[in-house]
DNA sequence: TAAAACTATATTGCACACAATTTAATTTCA
DNA sequence: TGAAATTAAATTGTGTGCAATATAGTTTTA
């Protein structure tokens, strides 16, 4: 009789795929909602940060964010351009930059509240299952 | 007495960002396993449908990993200078390029079978929870 | 205290990703 | 059947991501 062996290299038996595509998949469905407050993906959830702590170095929101620097420095140029942050050279330590978020910054916090709730109900998971997935990815972070 | 309000654009609060950086992070722990082949993570997909249909369009992979012309149209050029595919107009319709796996692309598939495990072993899931995680992966997508 | 080690950010180079547009080939249908 | 619509790739432009390197400031330590 014939074994149909397993295949580690088929797609479909990958843990990584799924992940891969759907990552990108609900970045693509954030695109939308974003647009019109003018922010990307990547700066959206780095307002996210701001948001909260009002002011950070470079390398906290790379902490926060677990992006580095090659990726913040460009786009937090772009941020003080379209006024939503100030960017300053520490006084106490040389070496490190304190980005700002500014009143602007702050003022875009109220349109982007609808945001949440808009792309829940465009992934199609319950309560549950939306805790449950971020209990495993985080187990994998 | 204050109530504390749940903060919807807390970045803990969100499903996304763990979601975003699993992925990210996965990726990156591929690129040891992969370098010594000389494939990047989405090349490595790449020749995933590859070794299973050995001939494909443009389009067929795209639809497969979910990637536009934009992405796999220069790296399907890379990976042919590579030699580890071809390309190649169709005859029954001038539009459509296959792509086909060379020898010397399907021999790198017997390097390439140690990779799921070597990766499985990084990644702190059990089976249980792997398997969990990618049902909710794919109803997702 | 001055050289060595370390730290924070910036820069460079390479590889995606995708939206929007273009080009060329095929199909549809008036 | 021939113009219009559709389809498949390629191209262009913008925005990440990250490894590796460079630069400048700070701390450690011989």
């Amino acid at each position: 009789m014939a074994t149909l062996k397993y295949n580690p290299l088929k797609l479909d038996n990958q843990i990584c795929f799924p992940l891969y595509a759907a990552s990108k998949e609900v970045v693509k469905r954030y695109k939308p909602f974003l647009d019109p407050l003018g922010l990307t993906y990547t700066q959206y959830i780095t307002m996210m940060v701001l948001w909260e702590h009002k002011e950070l170095t470079v390398s906290k929101i790379g902490e926060y964010l677990k992006l580095d620097t090659g990726t913040l420095t460009p786009m937090l140029k772009k941020m003080e351009t379209a006024g939503l942050v100030t960017r300053e050279r520490s006084k106490k330590d040389e070496r490190e930059m304190n980005v700002k978020i500014t009143p602007r910054g702050m003022a875009l916090r109220k349109e982007a509240l609808k945001v949440p709730e808009r792309i829940g109900s465009c992934i199609n998971l319950t309560v549950e299952e939306a805790l449950q997935l971020k209990a495993l990815l985080e187990k994998i972070i």
